[in-house]
RNA sequence: GGGCGAUUAGCUCAGUUGGUUAGAGCAUCUGCUUUACACGCAGAGGGUCGGGGGUUCGAAUCCCUCAUCGCCCA
């Protein structure tokens, strides 16, 4: 015995060494080759908010899983790993821990001391992401590690920008935006979360001004939010009541067609407590038949009103009533400077003591809140940077100054034509998601087109890089003659009018000259394409009176570049690396990263980040670069917790995958997450706490929540523990789950299939064998091994790892472990030398071990190397390649020539044949070890086909003798089982009572059978209708089950 | 309000284009220190596929409808 391995697998024993190994010998390095297909996956870079969960993990695992299975396969892989700097997310929490600890706002210690220390936590946080997916065993390229706010990616950015501003794809325009007076800053639509609250409907009466006969004296107006009334600027009726209504309510009919006569006369109401006269305008967004019929507009604080706005431009005008604290300005009168729901309150009373407050209702109201700081958020008029995703006239230049290039009718169409059935990108691409349906949410959302706000007022973040002035048209003039001279590339200088429209500096003058307002302010903008170009010409702009935008950019726009600017671009020749990075550039004839990397491969994510990132990393390439940044989105399950709650950072319910790693071990957890990847949208994953105060388990799903984020109660002690390591001051516990034993204990079955084979595998040089001279064990072990590394590809082709982890595992254990190896051990036994055995044992185990090494990479790479060891040269008709490490070797080819289906039904044929001894064993409760004599009674022409099989019979079965044959006398009190054709008599346990009653039962079960298929073959409609081989094989069934029928009767009559 | 998904054994999930009496793992029960593995072996029991309706010779599978849960969008 040369080398005996422990008895069971310990995780722990294994992991760091061998992932040390990996790094040592930088076997996660993607070196370009020109010689071989690329394989690319982005990672979806984590935010530096805080460390990762379950919902990474699986993330981590699935991106690992085909990385691997890739690079075995031969394919010249990248896995780019990085982090992103999530600009609100990362900023809210360092700003939150910063006045919970010191008392202080970000204003009290200024941008650079709050830049310095969101920095600080983003060091510390990508230092522990970076450890938790090294345990995890992913194999990115660590040497290209790269964070969104480094000098590769904001250089990319700036350019970016620099394009899209030069092509006119952004623009500062005045609109409505989600204001987050918390946090002070727009956010996106993606970053609100809708909420259904109890909340009002207050009625309000707005009197007409002047009213004459046969007039209303007031009008009748609904809000939810009354305070905004305060910005409203005309009451809005809808042009052509009877159009909804008919015939309907002919009262209200009259009302409303009379005010709407009323609005045709330019008739106006008063707003009460501001005691402004608004106009009666005519717009369709007043619903006739809800409500009174009529609407406040209030533009500058409701999307809705907002759109009526723009159609009634030259009748009214909008009113800002907010601060951006969320308190109202001098703009709300009276109410100036009161936080907005109190001045909602305050609005309210006096409405109601002045006789306005037609009544309330109370009403369930959805409230968009927003995700970073959970306050209410609120529509505001503001001044907001833009991507324009519309088409545009003349359509935009996508992948310009490459090969590539071609137009588009916009940004947003791009994208959608990226999935279009017949659409292939410049170099032949087509972008598809697994599983397809998800290609819907991506479609749908890109058609509504809309501008994407890119601006944040936040300090943390790539800063805008404009500069921009404000001033009449005639000084404006002035000032750009005194611009410097521009070098073409290095700046880009629009100009903008009041109205919004833009001009280059070619057309600028003669629309400054034709400026009508001598006050309206126009703007200049100037952006800096790069940083050298900010050296050059920053300080002369702010000369001139310019200053750089204060906000910063939506941190969707840099990771919209994540698969480009990670390679370097715009300039992968010069992009600057860190110390032990890989160079980007081309080098000694090998193409650059961008040359061979993109475009790239797969993108793997979740569905929630579909349109915040998928759609807008596929605009930005093919902008860009002219091509897709990928061409498969693999859309994974999301983690939830307990209860049925995704798993979220924000949340404090997400399992850290360390605890799981800890307890299980890193293959266990990865071999549960391949297993819950079924295609499902959602996975529940309940688990429980050991609570750091006794030995009991504490079930998260019933414990009661403590104060803050991830802090339960112990229902036995009544004290708090913290689960996600937020809270330093309480007690830790860890968290565990029972789903993952399975994963533990498939290792553990793998650790020992090996251990066994280590004990039998001594001196086994290679001598090639031929398959068909091989038993027949030997030849069927062979075939199920085909059969399953056939399924393990498939599995992995249709993004199923479920089914792949699944193929695996019933060839495995199933078949490989049940039965092989219990076959193997009378060859094995001593003196019963078997060197073939041996030979087909070792390149089995071999198989096995590289087609889990994606899904399990530490064990089976501790387990190669044992094998190795031991044998080092293995195959059957020829010595495979072999090397010392299984991450770097050959994925397994099927042999489809080794594949013998009829051997293979044969062999089921005895399977259930040692299933009935087996079972009739265990009904006689006869001892494992007590040998028995059976008989086989069958067919004349299967008897042959047995004898084949006597070996695996006598031994798998426990028999003392056996003898196979037709009309053979049984055994003295034999005991007897049908398995098809074939009747098995065991000797020397006959128990009549039992027998009868098993006997009964089968012939019941097999007789309900044979009626249902009766009752189906003397159906004419089956029989005619149905395809003749389904009718066919229905009948074949029919004859076979009669013949077993016949044969359980024929051994029921002993009894009777 | 619109879209997507789920609802199958006590639990977690499979179930390919409708075609044998619906499968797996875990849990349960019975028996086992069988020449690796009790994190194991052998065997057994357990579901009529959320409710209702329809199409079909035939439905877990297709259609309609209702219910419950989750997510996304408005």
């Amino acid at each position: 015995m040369s080398q005996e391995l422990p008895k069971n697998f310990d995780p722990q024993a294994h992991e760091k060494a061998v992932y040390q190994h990996w790094l040592e010998r930088k076997c996660f390095r993607a070196i370009p080759d020109p010689g071989k297909p690329s394989y690319v996956i982005m990672m979806p870079l984590p935010n530096v908010t805080g460390a990762l969960h379950m919902g990474h993990a699986m993330d981590n695992v699935m991106q690992d899983l085909l990385i691997r299975w890739h690079r075995m396969k031969g394919d010249d892989t990248l896995w780019q790993p990085g982090t992103d700097h999530a600009g609100i997310a990362t900023q809210a929490v360092v700003e939150k821990r910063l006045f919970e600890l010191e008392g202080k706002t970000r204003h009290d210690i200024g941008r650079a001391a709050l830049v310095e220390r969101i920095f600080a936590w983003k060091d510390e946080y990508q230092a522990r992401i970076i450890e938790q997916q090294q345990k995890m065993g992913c194999s990115c390229d660590w040497d290209r590690i790269r964070f969104t706010m480094d000098p590769v990616c904001r250089a990319a950015v700036r350019e970016m920008f620099f394009r899209m501003f030069s092509d006119g794809l952004i623009f500062r325009g005045n609109r409505l935006v989600n204001w987050d007076c918390h946090l002070h800053t727009a956010v996106s639509d993606d970053e609100i979360e809708h909420r259904t609250v109890q909340g009002h409907f207050w009625h309000l009466r707005y009197p007409v001004v002047e009213p004459r006969e046969g007039e209303p004296s007031h009008v009748v107006v609904a809000t939810t939010r009354p305070e905004t009334m305060l910005g409203d600027t005309a009451v809005a009726v809808h042009p052509d009541p009877r159009s909804i209504l008919g015939d309907r309510e002919p009262e209200r009919l009259a009302l409303l067609e009379t005010l709407v006569r009323m609005a045709r006369e330019g008739r106006k109401v008063l707003v009460p407590l501001v005691e402004r006269e608004v106009p009666l305008i005519l717009d369709e967004w007043a619903k006739p038949d809800k409500g009174s019929g009529c609407v406040k507009i209030t533009p500058a604080h409701d999307p809705n009103d907002y759109e009526v706005w723009q159609r009634h431009r030259e009748e009214i005008s909008a009113i800002n009533i907010l601060n951006t604290d969320g308190s109202l300005n001098e703009r709300a009168g009276a109410y100036a400077g009161m936080d907005r729901f109190a001045a909602r309150k305050k609005v309210v009373a006096d409405l109601e003591t002045q006789g306005f407050l037609e009544g309330i209702e109370d009403r369930e109201i959805e409230v968009g809140h927003s995700d970073r700081s959970k306050t209410p958020i609120e529509p505001l008029l503001s001044k907001q940077w833009f991507v324009r995703m519309g088409d545009i006239e003349g359509g935009v230049l996508m992948g310009r100054g490459t090969a590539k290039e071609h137009r588009s009718p916009g940004l947003a169409q791009a994208a959608i034509d990226a999935v279009a059935e017949n659409w292939r990108s410049p170099s032949g691409l087509r972008l598809r998601f697994h599983p397809e349906r998800y290609e819907q949410t991506y479609v749908s959302w890109l058609r509504e087109k809309r501008d994407w706000c890119i601006s944040r007022q936040l300090w943390w973040g790539h800063r805008i890089p404009i500069w921009h002035a404000s001033a009449p048209a005639e000084e404006l003039r002035e000032l750009l003659q005194k611009l410097p001279p521009m070098e073409e590339g290095r700046i880009q200088v629009l100009v903008q009018d009041p109205d919004g429209r833009t001009f280059d500096l070619g057309q600028a003058e003669a629309a400054l000259s034709a400026a009508q307002d001598p006050v309206a302010p126009w703007e200049i903008q100037a952006c800096l394409r790069n940083e050298e170009a900010e050296r050059r010409f920053a300080s002369s702009l702010e000369a001139l009176g310019l200053a750089q935008d204060p906000d910063v950019l939506d941190t969707w726009f840099s990771s919209a570049l994540w698969p480009q600017s990670t390679l370097g671009w715009p300039d992968p020749e010069h992009a600057p690396i860190e110390e032990g990075q890989t160079f980007l550039g081309s080098i000694d004839g090998r193409p650059s990263s961008l040359q061979k990397y993109y475009p790239g491969s797969c993108l793997v994510t979740g569905r929630d980040i579909i349109t915040l990132w998928v759609a807008r990393m596929v605009l930005a390439g093919l902008y860009n670069l002219g091509d897709l940044p990928f061409t498969d989105v693999f859309i994974h399950a999301n983690i939830l917790d307990g209860k049925g709650v995704r798993m979220s950072k924000s949340k404090g319910n997400g399992i850290d995958p360390l605890d799981i790693i800890d307890r299980y071990g890193a293959d266990a957890m990865r071999y549960v997450l391949c297993e819950m990847q079924t295609g499902l949208q959602d996975i529940r994953l309940p688990v429980q706490a050991i609570t750091p105060f006794h030995e009991e388990y504490v079930d998260l799903t019933k414990a009661k929540p403590g104060k803050t984020l991830g802090v339960y109660i112990d229902p036995k002690t009544g004290k708090e523990f913290d689960v996600i390591g937020t809270r330093k001051d309480l007690p830790q516990a860890k968290v565990i789950s029972d789903r993952f034993e399975v994963g533990r204990n498939f290792c553990n079955k793998l650790w020992n299939a090996l251990r066994f084979a280590m004990l039998n595998l001594e001196r086994c040089p290679f001598e090639p064998l031929e398959v068909s001279e091989l038993r027949a064990e030997d030849r069927w072990i062979l075939s199920r091994l085909t059969a399953a590394i056939q399924g393990v590809e498939q599995g992995l082709e249709d993004y199923l790892p479920a089914n792949a982890i699944q193929a695996a595992r019933d060839f495995f254990w199933g078949e490989l472990c049940d039965w092989y190896l219990e076959l193997l051990k009378p060859r094995f036994q001593k003196g019963a030398e078997d060197p073939k055995a041996q030979q087909v044992l070792a390149f089995v185990l071999d198989q096995v071990l590289r087609l889990l090494h994606p899904a399990l990479p530490f064990i089976t790479e501790a387990l190669y190397g044992h094998l190795g060891t031991l044998v080092p040269e293995r195959g059957i008709d020829q010595p495979l390649p072999v090397g010392s490490l299984l991450i770097r070797e050959e994925w397994p080819r099927p042999r489809t020539e080794w594949r013998d289906e009829e051997l293979e039904s044969q062999v089921a044929f005895v399977q259930e044949i040692l299933r009935g001894v087996r079972d009739l064993r265990a009904r006689y409760q006869v001892p494992p070890k007590k040998r028995l004599p059976a008989v086989l009674n069958l067919p004349g022409p299967k008897v042959a086909l047995l004898e084949g099989f006597q070996d695996w019979i006598l031994h798998l079965g426990g028999l003392s003798e056996l003898k196979i044959g037709t009309g053979l006398e049984r055994p003295e009190l034999a005991a007897t089982a049908v398995a098809q054709d074939c009747e098995i008599s065991l000797g020397g346990v006959l128990d009549p009572v039992k027998e009868r009653e098993r006997l009964e039962k089968q012939k019941a079960k097999i007789e309900g059978h044979i009626k249902s298929l009766e009752g189906k073959l003397s159906n004419e409609n089956f029989t005619s209708r149905a395809p003749a081989e389904v009718v066919e094989r229905e009948r074949a069934r029919l004859q076979e089950l009669k013949a077993e029928l016949a044969l359980v009767q024929s051994n029921l009559e002993v009894f009777l």
